[in-house]
Formats: C-alpha cells, structure tokens, sequence
RNA sequence: GGUCCCGUAGCUCAACUGGAUAGAGCAACUGCCUUCUAAGCAGUAGGUUUCAGGUUCGAGUCCUGACGGGAUCACCA
C-alpha cells in the first residue's frame, strides 16, 4: 500500500469515527500541497460540509487531529481555510526510497495480458519525410514505449501508401526527365529523388494547365486535360492492370525510396514490427461492404453507389462504395481494420494520425462498432496537431516544408558546435564525439516534439526552436550524465550504496525529500501517459526530475559528506534518479550519455 | 454556411481532469565555479487566462454568446 493509499483510508475511518459517515477511501483523493503551504498531501474539505455540519476550519481541524493521533503516516497538520494540508512522517519517505530502489526495472509495469497495435509513420513514397512526418514517429514510437511499459504486447506497424495517382506522377516525370538517373548516378538518396520528379511533375502540369488556359480551356478542364495529368491516370490504369513496364517502374522507384526511408528511420531511432502496403490492401473491405448491405447497415442507391447513414451518431451519410463498384479511401480502411484483427487478434489498435482526418477514423470507427466488430471499442485515434513554421503552414509545393534529414543533420551539427564550444570532448574518442553529437542532437529534436500535447499544434521555428538550455532534451541528458559521474567515482573509491541499509538513517533534508516524491510519481506517470497517449506527460516529468535533481546536487554535498550511511543514501538516491531518466527517456525513444 | 478543435507572461509551453496567491523555459536583469560536470543553481521582473454573461462554497478548466485562428464537410487519398 502507499503512503496515498494508507492516508486515504485513514481519512475514511475518520469520516466514520467523527461524523458516522462512510467514505469510499476509492471515491477521494489527496492532492500535492502547494509549495508556499506545509505539507505533502492536501485534502480538500469543501465537498464534506454537509456531512461534517460545522465551517471549513472546524472540520479540516477535527479530521487533522483524528490523523495525526491515529494514521501511522501523518506526522502534523495545518488547516488554511478549506484545505487539510498534511505532514508525511519522514522516515516513510526511506522505505518508499527503498522500495523503488529494490525494483528491478523503473518503467514496467506487469502485463496486462492485451494486445495493441500502434499504426503511425505510413508515409507516401513519392517524396522524402518532412518535419511533420517526424512529429508522427516520434509520437508513435514513443506510445508505443509507453503501452508497453504499461503492460501491453505491442506490435508497432506501418501502414505504407505505396501506390496511387501520386506515385504516378513521380513515375511520368521520371520517364520524360530523369535519362535513367539512379539514386547513385545522382548522388541522392531514394526518396529525395523521387521526391525531384514529384516537384518536376507539378512544375510541368501547372504550365501545362496555363498554357490550356491561356487557349480559352476553363480552369477545370484545363486541370484534367493536361497531357503529363492525362497520363499519369493512364499509367495507374496499367498499373492496377498489371502491365509489365509500369509495375518494373514502380517497383524500382520503390525500392529507392524504401532504402531512403530506412536511413531516415534509423537515424530517428524508430523501428517496426509489421509492413502493410497499400498495394496490397486497396482492394480489401468491399466483402464488409457487402456484409454491411445484408445487415441493411449500409444501403445502396439508385445508382449503385453504397452509403452508411450516421446520422443517428451526428455524423452524416457517407460514400463507403463508388457507383462503378470501385473502392474509396474508407472501404479499404475498413478492409484494414480486420486484417489486423485476423492477422494479431487485438484488444486495442491505435492510429496515429494527424488531426485533419478527425472526422475520417469518428466515420470509420463509427462504422466497425455498427458493424460489430470484436475491436470496435478498443479503436483509438492518436490525432495530433500539425507544426507550424512561423511563416505558416508548410507546403511541399511551394518549397516551405522542413526536410526531415535536413533537419535531424543541423541538429546534430549544432549539438557539435555547441559541444565543442563549451570544450567538453577532452578525452572523447572521434567515434565517441560523433556518437554523442548524435544523442544530444535528436535528444533535443524528439524531446522539442513530444513535450508538447500531441493534440495541440506547435510552432516551429528553425532559428530559435531548438534550445540546449531550459526545458530541453540536453538539460535532461546533461543531468543524466552528472550523475554517471558521481557513479563513476562512488565506485571507484568503494562506495558502498547498493545494498546499504538506510533504514537506519536520523534524518533526511528537504531536497532528499521532494525528490523521493518526485521519484515515486513515476509510475502514475506511466500510466497516466498510457491512457492519454500522451508521450508529453513523461517529458514533463523528466523535466521536473532532472529539476529536482539539479536542486539536491547544488544544495548538498556527496563526497564532502562526513556521515558515511548519509553518503551512500545521496549516492543510491542519484542512482535511482539516474534509472529513471534514462528509463523515462527510452519511452521518448531518447538516449543519454554518461559523458557530455 | 454546417460540424469539430484551439485562444494562458514579449515568445514557446505547463497547470495532477472543478481547488488555495495560474507555473516552467527562452529573451531581460542580479548573484553563485579553490567543493562531485556552470548544457547548472538561487533570485528580480513579467498576467483582467481573447471578451461578455451564466452554473457553485470555488472556474484557465463546465454551459451560452461574441471575436480571432485552424481543420474538415469529394463517387480524392
């Protein structure tokens, strides 16, 4: 039980003793008393007036005195207006250190014995990844740290939309620009040269259409008339058709970008347990669509277009078939959905997407639990807002967007310039230098991302955004890496901290204190961020710890300490700081140094 | 136009899901390296939480309206 948990209970024995009221010590909680007041835990009395029949004072002092005579864990107490602010005996505060400490591992909690799904990434292969595409994996790869520390198998699968009329598009401009130009004869990665010929393409279409229009065609016309858009429509026709030539295309513009992904991704640290490909699926779901008609979910009309009428859900109809019998966005979705199912039986699946499909996956959910699907209600939509650049939103046809291997490189240059500046590589290796320039420059990148809410959208801005200073990845690195020092040398000069004993010890300071509370937050943190999917959550934590930290270790001193037992508790206790970022930081997927 | 999100210090973000005098970082200013890493610590300054009502012991948080910003509403993906 924790010290919580105990003084919740007492608190409802003192319900009973002094009013003959029952409390459900589950139905209250404490909350942590604000810092300008005494106390760790506040209660609040304002909602028990009406059972304790006198003014708030009166009451906080009756339930106070109750504790402090018969909870083993309220030392003192103070009443400041409606609020019981109460003192946590301190030598619980060492068994709770003790308890942590003894812990194997910091950040997992047991299995729950459920199965989940994280879809995020699912890039298009006509061009490279961007800032935005970034903010994607690093939240997917960061809930998926965070469900699996809560307990869950998770399989992280990304959802690849391989074909289609944009796709297209690179391939017509290849044929008629590119001369057979390879990733190596260009000296480009994959994706970045099929992302060439995705630009080349527009350049061309939008002087095509302004010559169109220029003789006389309308905007409309012109727009679906241009030969090079012509085109490409006749080239996804082949395509689904079959036709050798296409497909050889395809498949080598593919593979360049599949190996221009792969860097990105392993320089980002994120990593995938399962590959969907569109080119695969596109065709599933038309099965549930019949299905849906023969349960009169779904309901056809006159021209053969099929149609789901969520209007009893405050949605409206929606086109789940086209008149022509071919599929939309959604059909396939649908299809999707039980092929995941079927292939890992889930209790939960997350879709990590950005907040424009909002109303796509409230349709698209809405329709799985009509139908009645097993994994209806464990759907989730991971809906992150879009990053910003202070000159608005990005967009890849007018040159505005971030590109993410640009980026991740400037971040780790700027980690060396830094580094280097503040002359902190003596003694580094060039390979241990380039190592952690690395680490400290995506630290800083992924902890910029994720510390804000996901569901809010975020500013950008490349000249100021990415500090090393502050609430920022480094700050938690650095902090990590000070205590690898202290490690360093209470082992070398023989520091006994591992197994020592401290229940022995008179007295603890303050800073020691708000740390072990700090410390034991973890795991409501964990799952706290498990259920928002809320990678956020652990960031801020981070922050407050390495915060907290940084207070104890300017405040008091290790090994100029004369008292051998309250040494090796401050060397343990920064141990166990330790644990927990690096620990707390690997559900960000960020790594820390022990030197920087 | 309908629907849905958002609006907190000059800037970027918090606020334990309705609790006390709204907190951090950056930028500005003042201290602290002869002690374990100063990418740090301590402090000063900065607010009518867009505005107007309402609900109640209590509202940044819930409700209504206005203003401002964004997304979405295709037989596109």
């Amino acid at each position: 039980m924790t010290i919580q948990e105990q003084i919740l209970q007492d608190i409802s024995a003192a319900f009973s003793a002094l009013f003959d009221h029952q409390v459900e010590p589950s139905s209250i909680s404490l909350q942590p008393t604000r810092k300008e007041f005494e106390g760790t835990y506040t209660f609040v009395m304002f909602p028990f007036l009406k059972v304790t029949k006198s003014n708030p004072e009166q009451s906080g002092t009756l339930v106070g005195q109750y504790l402090k005579d018969n909870s083993a864990a309220v030392k003192d107490f103070n009443v400041v207006k409606g609020f019981l602010n109460l003192v946590v005996e301190e030598n619980l505060w060492v068994d709770v250190f003790q308890k942590l400490y003894s812990k194997e591992n910091v950040a997992q909690l047991p299995s729950n014995g459920q199965k989940v799904m994280v879809e995020y990434s699912s890039p298009n292969t006509n061009k490279p990844l961007h800032l935005g595409h970034l903010r994607n994996n690093f939240l997917g790869f960061s809930i998926s740290e965070i469900l699996a520390a809560n307990g869950y198998e998770v399989i992280k699968a990304n959802l690849v939309n391989d074909r289609g009329i944009h796709i297209c598009k690179s391939m017509v401009a290849y044929k008629h620009l590119a001369n057979g130009e390879t990733p190596e004869s260009a000296g480009l990665k994959g994706d970045h040269l099929a992302g060439k010929y995705y630009v080349a393409f527009d350049r061309e279409y939008k002087r095509q259409v302004g010559e169109l229009k220029e003789s006389g065609q309308s905007e409309e016309m012109a727009k679906s008339m241009a030969p090079w858009m012509m085109e490409a429509q006749e080239m996804l026709r082949k395509w689904e058709a079959g036709d050798k030539d296409t497909v050889d295309l395809w498949n080598q513009m593919n593979q360049w970008v599949y190996q221009g992904f792969n860097d990105t991704y392993k320089r980002m640290g994120v990593l995938f347990d399962k590959f969907y490909y569109e080119s695969d699926t596109y065709l599933l779901g038309k099965d549930i669509v019949e299905e849906g008609l023969e349960k009169n979910i779904f309901y056809k009309k006159e021209n053969g277009s099929v149609w789901v009428d969520l209007s009893e859900e405050g949605l409206d109809e929606k086109l789940v078939l086209r008149g022509d019998g071919t599929s939309v966005y959604i059909t396939q979705d649908m299809g999707t959905a039980d092929l995941k199912y079927k292939d890992f039986i889930l209790d939960k699946s997350v879709y990590v997407v950005g907040n424009e499909q909002d109303y796509h996956f409230d349709v698209l959910f809405k329709i799985m639990r009509k139908l009645g699907r097993p994994y209806g209600d464990g759907l989730y939509h991971l809906s992150y807002g879009m990053v910003d650049l202070p000159t608005g939103k990005m967009k890849s046809r007018e040159g505005t967007v971030v590109d993410a291997d640009d980026l991740m490189q400037e971040m780790i240059d700027t980690a060396e310039g830094h580094t280097k500046e503040l002359g902190k590589i003596d003694g580094f290796s060039e390979e241990q230098a380039k190592e952690l320039y690395e680490i400290l420059g995506m630290g800083a990148l992924k902890y910029f991302l994720l510390k804000v809410d996901p569901k809010k959208r975020m500013l950008f801005n490349p000249q100021e955004s990415i500090e090393f200073q502050g609430n920022t990845g480094p700050f938690i690195q650095y902090s990590h890496a000070r205590i690898s020092a202290i490690l360093r040398k209470a082992d070398q000069i023989g520091v006994d901290y591992k197994t020592a004993d401290f229940s022995q010890l008179e007295k603890i300071e303050p800073s020691e204190q708000d740390l072990i509370i700090v410390l034991n937050d973890f795991e409501k943190k964990i799952r706290q961020a498990g259920e928002d999917l809320a990678p956020s959550i652990i960031a801020q934590y981070m922050f407050d710890l390495a915060k907290e930290y940084n207070r104890f270790y300017a405040e008091l001193p290790i090994f100029n300490e004369g008292d051998a037992l309250v040494q090796s508790f401050r060397v343990a206790l920064s141990d166990q700081v330790a644990k927990t970022l690096k620990a707390g930081m690997k559900l960000l997927g960020v790594r820390v140094p022990d030197r920087m």
